[in-house]
DNA sequence: TGTACATCAGTGAACGCGCGTTCACTGATGTAC
DNA sequence: TGTACATCAGTGAACGCGCGTTCACTGATGTAC
């Protein structure tokens, strides 16, 4: 067999951080940056490669040396969007555990604070186009969710002839379906109604009074 | 004050329904049923102008002579489509009552039928879009969303705390997000997990085997 | 009833816009010797 | 180290497409007398 990339240089090559190269990772980044903060508030369809290479300081054309489609920005978007943890918005959770970890992460999350705010969690603006969406895509949904999820069942307790794992999925969608049935109605009393009973729902445990 | 329409011919002007305006009445349905079964599938967004009047079998410069804009006819599309109950799919839950028309429901709305079935119900496509919709048409859906909850009230028991009405409106948010996220996890098994946990979080009287 | 004119639902082409993608190019960086 | 050539990230214009909306028009229907 012959031997390959045997000078100093040719080895060097393949894992040598040259200017371009880095150069290009930095724009990578940014780019996948910003499709990012417009797919979290508006979806996937709205982080067009206009919008995004121009909110990155670049041009259309470039794009293509970056990625091989507006598809595959789309897979790389969800896999590093939802792939990752919540940030804990403000770090609140961090020193608790079990259901008074959870009944935090739902405060937070139900809350008129984040109804209104469109940079919190990036699923409601997604979901509906992952249903359409390619095979690969859901995929990556697929596995990014499970984390999330598993992520609920370290604090979770079985309730009700529930498990601990049906218990954080049914969590999961009260979350993500009161937040968006909120956000739909928002300008009448019954968007507030809304959080407050999934919270209510989410936590037997904690009575009315919660 | 001055008579007006006494004539016979003008005091039927205004009611008598001459041929043309008929014809009028019957394309305007047409253009709206058609334009509902797109937005039920896809979302408002997808129906477009060009694709719902030709779906009608007329020619886009019409759409002007029936509808004054797009958002009009977003806010008749969500006015029509999410304002009357939903038709039961085969009529199952016709001789049923209290929780067992809930468990009925839920079995349908939550089921792998209804997930791979894009005619079902119209939440899931349309919920995102009304996040960022005009107050109008969110004026719309929150009206329309109060007949559904009333609807699953008049069956609800109270339970754990939660009123009826905070029942109904955290079963709806259940159905919704589970429903969501099985469609979007759709070839992972836990896109099945997702519709059975959900299934057994909103009906815990049950038990397990629910 | 018959005729002349008015109305108006619907046509079809055009507008400016944003989309995803392609492509000839530029010029700074990297490589070979 | 210096020079000649190769690479390639990024540019900017162009493509065909679908969007919402406008507009001059056609021709069947309705109204006036």
């Amino acid at each position: 067999m012959a031997i390959r990339n045997d000078s100093p240089r040719a080895s060097r090559r393949g894992t040598q951080l040259t200017a371009r190269s880095a150069r290009k990772r930095e724009s990578h980044e940014r780019i996948l940056k910003t499709a990012r903060r417009i797919a979290r508030r508006e979806g996937l369809r709205a982080a067009s490669v206009p919008r995004v290479m121009s909110g990155a300081g670049l041009t259309v054309g470039g794009f293509y040396a970056h990625f091989e489609s507006k598809t595959a920005l789309d897979v790389e978007i969800v896999r590093t969007m939802l792939g990752g943890l919540p940030k804990g918005s403000r770090g609140d959770t961090e020193d608790l555990a079990g259901l008074e970890w959870v009944r935090q992460s739902l405060d937070e999350y139900l809350s008129v604070t984040h109804r209104d705010n469109p940079d919190g969690c990036p699923y409601p603006a997604v979901l509906s186009e992952l249903a359409a969406a390619v095979p690969e895509v859901r995929r990556e949904f697929a596995a990014s969710f499970q984390t999330r999820v598993r992520a609920l069942e370290a604090h979770m307790a079985p309730a009700l002839g529930a498990s601990v794992r049906e218990r954080s999925l049914a969590t999961m969608a009260l979350k993500i379906g009161g937040l968006l049935l909120a956000r739909a109605s928002r300008g009448d009393s019954i968007s507030e109604e809304i959080l407050n009973a999934c919270k209510r729902w989410a936590l037997p445990e904690y009575g009315p009074g919660h």
